[in-house]
DNA sequence: ATGACTCTTACGTAGCGTTATGGTTT
DNA sequence: GAAACCATAACGCTACGTAAGAGTCA
């Protein structure tokens, strides 16, 4: 009993092409009738067919299915299978890093608008972060490229996080500054490691409030005018820098809006309440 | 403040090369200089890459990220990252089941060895299966074809088993049967269907023994002689067909060598003991 | 003789890396 | 003027799909 290509591709529910490409790559090797060119299949050919594609479902390349299937030794599959284990592992962790901060940042696109331009008081989020434009300079330092290559490979689990001054905010003057920020919980679960110019920054009591910008021009203090008019009008005292994040960025009206978040320290009175900051951000 | 391409590309960690592949896919659009040539970034460029890096990270191709980054409203960018959250959980339900398929396949090769040649009495698995070869020849009919291709969307959850009848077993005609079975633990989680000529093969006390076979001739009854021998010096009673399926197949001494194992139910008695059948197979 | 196969060759896909060749900046 | 940079173009990679054009089988 012999095949021809396309029977065999009905039976394995793949393409004839497909299988003349094993062929290339040395996984099969069916008998070719010199008359005819045609390729005959053999039932032993069928049966290791399907050993390859088991092995191809498990994630193994077809080059590595190749060695596998011909030329492996008992061992040798063993300890091929111990790593599959744990290349299965590392993906699954993986992606599960992946969904929980999907989750997250659906959490917080979700709501976001609801925030837009007003200010509440809660703790803001205890990160870890660095910084490394400043104005509209890149520190262009071989450290702190290493850094943001050591960064951005946390991605997407970093925000891109922004920082003004106590005093640009009040005085007309725009400085600003731009880098990468973490939230404590990836910092522990990777083992971010937290050394200058990375700074640790804590919870504090602060205002927050959502806030738009449009345009290639980046968002200024006047932008946040209405956050310290509120600051005023309560009687409230900034204790430090106002911090935040790109929430994200989308089309309105035909322009790149970003919508951002701000939490500007305050010192706690009595009275005052603080909503707790959220689990993660 | 602009920066050149090997600038950015040093910044972000990425290759210029890439810089300008991400510019050919629409995604970033530096200022060219017309006397040189030469791509000038603007800072920022540079933020909107990291927020292209960012989404490309989180899995997005780069067509989709070019198109999230700049043409995307507040709703579309909601529903994408519901898609995402979708599609990563998939991804986890995926590799989990390869991960505790990978984990009974080591364990399996790990012992496989140790039984070589030697008998026991165990209850076979209860598994569900479907046989698609007889002797030689693959039944090539629609339904079956489709419901191959079904089942080898599977893989590798399945194994490929055989059946060999007990009359066979004992004369010396060599008739075989090959197919494709799956434990019950898969069959509920992936709620197989089992319908003809998909059978449902219970848990069975039975002789259970791991064998080897080399080349390309199929094994034959005379490569379970031994097992026959077994049955007869214990004075045990078969009551149906032997069945079991490949383990793995390795190369020794330059020989493609399969370990098959297999199971041949017996009537039980006063005295006989059997190992339960291990929890997957 | 027709239709359904088969053959080989070559190109397209994504997401880049690599190499060649030549011009520009510092 | 040399080193380091920039440009374009073309090719390679994996794991295939697709199409062209010609020969073969039932």
């Amino acid at each position: 009993m012999r095949y021809k290509i396309g029977d065999v591709a009905k039976i394995l529910g793949i393409s004839p092409d497909l299988l003349r490409y094993y062929e290339k790559k040395g996984v099969v090797k069916p008998v070719k009738d010199r008359s005819n060119d045609y390729r005959y299949y053999e039932p032993w050919d069928i049966n290791f067919l399907i050993d390859c594609l088991w092995y191809k479902n498990f994630g193994f390349g077809i080059d590595q299915v190749a060695t596998i299937v011909s030329k492996s030794s008992y061992e040798d599959i063993v300890s091929m299978m111990e790593n599959k284990d744990e290349e299965i592992e590392q993906t699954i962790r993986r992606q599960e890093l992946l969904l929980r901060r999907t989750r997250q940042h659906l959490q917080k696109i979700r709501t976001a608008k609801d925030f837009l331009g007003k200010c509440d008081l809660v703790y803001s989020p205890e990160i870890v972060r660095y910084l490394n434009r400043f104005n509209h300079v890149f520190d262009n330092s071989k450290a702190l490229q290493d850094l943001s290559h050591q960064w951005l490979k946390y991605m997407p689990l970093v925000h891109r996080c922004f920082e003004i001054g106590q005093a640009d905010l009040q005085n007309k003057t725009e400085n600003y500054a731009w880098g990468l920020s973490m939230t404590m919980d990836y910092v522990q679960e990777l083992n971010v490691p937290v050394n200058p110019p990375v700074k640790h920054l804590p919870s504090e009591p602060s205002v927050h409030s959502v806030f738009t910008s449009s345009g290639k021009d980046a968002f200024t203090p006047r932008h946040l005018k209405y956050l310290m008019d509120y600051v005023r009008s309560n009687d409230l005292k900034v204790t430090g820098n106002a911090r935040g994040n790109l929430i994200c960025s989308v089309v309105e009206d035909g322009k790149l809006t970003g919508y951002f978040e701000v939490w500007l320290p305050i010192e706690p009175r009595e009275g005052l309440e603080f909503a707790p900051a959220p689990l993660s951000d």
